[in-house]
DNA sequence: ATTTATTGGGTTGATATCCACGTATTTACG
DNA sequence: CGTAAATACGTGGATATCAACCCAATAAAT
């Protein structure tokens, strides 16, 4: 008598139909690959397109609160630094007045290359709200940034 | 004069403020974390569990069908399953029927861990849905169902 | 029946993600 | 002041993710 232990059957029911971990990993895949695919004559994945897209700014932001914008562990966003300082599109450098904080700036090279994707951003997801169909994006964003917790912090310069 | 090649800086508020790709990759990144964090002591990853529920059927699945539904890359899968074959808790086979396919089984070991973890994933998942606050999660779910593509496949067995 | 196309998977290489641990700097406190 | 706590990052290890390329087995075409 095999899965004496086994959860039931209807728990798999449950989890596959209702859980949002579930439901916004494959989302957050599938949307991931679609601007992978887009961006991928420029060279760039979604993730590098967001992480470009938040240096441009006049004052260089610290590794902290850019994965804090982009709600990633901090290690990460310093792992993702390495190929677009590799590539010259990023660059850091020691904030004098705090020693221990590091400014990313976007290079000439990063901003040039981000303002050619923008126009493949703008196809991109105009492609993906367009998969919504009837529903109303905002109210999905508005969904989402209460799940991403406090951290949709300011950007602003 | 710098960043004669930039993207004008309302595109950047508009990108942080809109792109549902980086809203879906925020809210996944912290759900994630939250379930990883709760299914730490069962030694699980969110994914891990998600992958094991998946596998919770009489008829046992194939490689491509449980990468199409949890709407992820077939090779990733692939990749997925060597910790959790090294731990004893999935085991793999070849389909007699047609040799090219490989059947994926719980192994008692899977079913048991699996099923001490559905309690931490009903709290965790309450949790979840109560961070929403008003609104109401079916219809976030159906978003996140039309973003996933047409790969809502049957789990049935 | 042979050839061809399709399908199901695996492997490798690169990036992505996070945790546990450690280092350096700054701030707070006594 | 000088020490303790807090802050900002980095490294190494493990898993996650996907593209590109390859192989084996089945199905389709002539």
């Amino acid at each position: 008598m095999p899965n004496c232990k086994s959860p039931p059957f209807e728990i798999t029911l449950k989890v596959r139909d209702s859980c949002l971990c579930l439901h916004l990993q494959r989302a957050a895949r599938a949307v991931a690959r679609q601007f992978d695919e887009a961006l991928r004559p420029l060279d760039l994945t979604n993730g590098q397109f967001s992480l470009l897209m938040s240096l441009n700014r006049s004052e260089p932001p610290s590794i902290g609160s850019v994965s804090a914008l982009l709600a990633m562990d901090r290690t990460t966003l310093t792992a993702n630094l390495k190929p677009l300082e590799r590539r010259g599109l990023v660059q850091t450098a020691i904030d004098p007045a705090d020693r221990r904080s590091r400014r990313l700036t976007l290079t000439a090279a990063g901003s040039a290359l981000l303002a050619a994707a923008v126009p493949v951003w703008e196809e991109t997801h105009a492609a993906t709200e367009h998969l919504l169909s009837g529903a109303d994006p905002e109210r999905l964003r508005t969904d989402l940034r209460a799940l991403s917790g406090p951290r949709a912090v300011a950007l602003c310069p």
